[in-house]
DNA sequence: ATTAGCACTCCATGCGCCGGAGTGCCACAC
DNA sequence: GTGTGGCACTCCGGCGCATGGAGTGCTAAT
């Protein structure tokens, strides 16, 4: 039996801890929470209850002598069940206008955009994962000769992603050829997702062999190098206003903790894990601490959402900050900001 | 009459103090100098000599009774005057080979590669300084239709840089229209620089109004939108392993000074500023600590120098690191990289 | 069951002390 | 007069110690 599902009364103390802790940064004791508006109990009633809760492992105090402080469990609990939901303000909802700006023009630069208001309004780093691979369909192929044994290929995507891969050419080809292989690609493909794209240029190539035109053939050749290559490619994510993240009082003080923290935001490998992992879910993912699977970032958490173009998920959008965040704010936030960023994307306005 | 031109004697012990101070970090005292190999002097002599030395503006003292350091115009005079030149070990020069993956095929995955390699090397931060603008010379446009309303340009300049620009458009055009524009253009426009080429347009559509080609006329409409806007593009610029930086003990235990540091390293712009102006000067630039003219980078100091294709400067790469750095090592590693730059650039490899 | 009281723990802060490193200056020697 | 030894002085940084405050855990009383 648990101890939360007893008593409604703990369940208003352990959220009462969380909410001053949250706010306030420092071990909060007994005295303290008898003060607290909501709860008429005297200090040792509730270092009664303070010391069940810990037991229960939703507190731990960093000495013994000290105020208690949620663990990572403490918050996983408050964020699926203790926690209010926050409503935005107008100005909040309003600040997240995407697209004013003629610079917006291009999917990368919306994402950026709203990744940084999203960073400005949580004063957490914010992160969004850029559409690549699976996710993209083929709009546009074109090559342009660079020397006799470079060409450039330019894939743009249905969402307005262009990609630019070089390829080492054997049999070199005139700028011409290449613009009417660029034509039969596009006629043919359109609209296809890259992955299907790849394929039947594979079974093209394993069908017709000898009995092609040979443009054609070089036509299959070269679009199967560029998109290959173009799906190996990792996936690539903004990283916007990180430093809110090392000024917050819980790393500013730590040298050796700001050190390693940011040595994982210069590698952004991992990030991309993190992002990649909260594209899964439909829902909004939240990651408390230890829960995300990297020790440097035991003290971190991590909440992030999928945005949409016409119903199908691109990429997630989110951000990190310390474990000691108001979840209820990022949540909103975060929820507000996908949901803006997917009507943009999905709109005639892109 | 100079401290410096008179006595030879002066300059080295400014040399020995300089050297010794940049190997140990610690403000170096009389005691310590005279055991210095090349050094017969007694404690109290060398104390005269640093006082003068003081007095000049060479040395300061972070308290009264402590060694003495390096001033700003300390450090420069012996990065002009008193400095050995470095000579590189031939693996630090091997490890500086180019492109010899295929990733290497685009020019900013050549730089990227070569800035990580410096920093790694000079354990400080690598930037380097994309061309842009100016540098760029037109090799081929193209034009893809995104919507009734919204055309993808995609500039593609004789160094390889690629560059893509959404415009919007009034009058629709097909693909097809698109394409043919884009022949247009290339055929009479490659080779120019960009500014060139934008210049000649705005001609073109001065003069000729009416008796022209509708094509030609929307060809010249797009393009001038196309180029405008991205010679108007920000600069950009790579930074790598800018943690490198932050972990030196100059910095790592300041708190303070992490940050605000922190937060330059992010926004960018400045960086760009200080690559900027190395541009100017087809020598070696070093800046040295409030010699750039950033407050945030008081201690920090920058090394570097233009790279080429063909003789044509296309931008600049080099480190930013601690005030306190060994500058020979860097200089030649600075130098060294941009020759090797240069050279893969200009040569038929890319 | 709740609460008041009390002993105890631990942290943070401030203070004084001391040793070490280094300077500046003076007087002496060559 | 140029270099050197000696000496008083300064300043930093680490250490030990005392102190006050915040908070707990337990017990006994209501």
């Amino acid at each position: 039996m648990d101890a939360l599902e007893l008593a409604q009364r703990n369940r208003e103390i352990l959220r009462a801890i969380i909410n001053t802790f949250v706010d306030t940064g420092e071990p909060v004791g007994s005295r303290t929470l008898s003060k607290h508006a909501d709860i008429a109990l005297s200090p040792a009633t509730i270092r009664n209850i303070m010391s069940d809760l810990a037991d229960a492992g939703f507190l731990t105090k960093p000495h013994v002598s000290s105020g208690r402080l949620p663990t990572d469990l403490g918050y996983r609990v408050f964020v699926d069940d203790l926690m209010d939901s926050h409503t935005l303000t107008s100005e909040e909802q309003e600040s997240m206008r995407l697209g004013a700006s003629a610079q917006a023009a291009q999917i990368e630069q919306v994402l950026a955009q709203a990744t940084r208001i999203l960073s400005e309004l949580t004063n957490t780093a914010g992160l969004v994962l850029l559409p690549a691979g699976e996710q993209l369909h083929f709009k546009h192929i074109n090559f342009v000769k660079m020397s006799e044994e470079k060409t450039l290929a330019v894939i743009v995507s249905m969402s307005g992603v262009v990609q630019n891969r070089v390829i080492p050419t054997e049999t070199p080809m005139s700028q011409d050829e290449l613009n009417r292989i660029s034509n039969m690609l596009n006629e043919e493909f359109g609209g296809l997702a890259l992955r299907e794209v790849r394929e039947k240029i594979i079974q093209k190539m394993a069908h017709a062999r000898d009995d092609l035109d040979i443009l054609y053939r070089q036509a299959l050749k070269l679009s199967k190098e560029a998109l290959s290559e173009s799906e190996a490619a990792q996936e690539s994510i903004f990283v916007e206003g990180a430093s809110r993240v090392f000024s917050q009082p819980d790393f500013a003080t730590n040298a050796e903790k700001l050190q390693t923290l940011y040595r994982t935001f210069e590698e952004r490998e991992k990030l991309v894990r993190l992002l990649d992992k909260c594209l899964e879910s439909s829902d909004i993912t939240i990651l408390i601490g230890s829960e995300n699977d990297f020790d440097e970032m035991k003290d971190c958490s991590v909440v992030a959402q999928r945005y949409y173009m016409d119903d199908r998920p691109l990429g997630s959008i989110g951000i990190i900050g310390p474990k000691r965040m108001r979840y209820d704010r990022a949540v909103s936030l975060v929820e507000w900001t996908a949901d803006s960023v997917s009507k943009f994307l999905s709109s005639g306005e892109r």
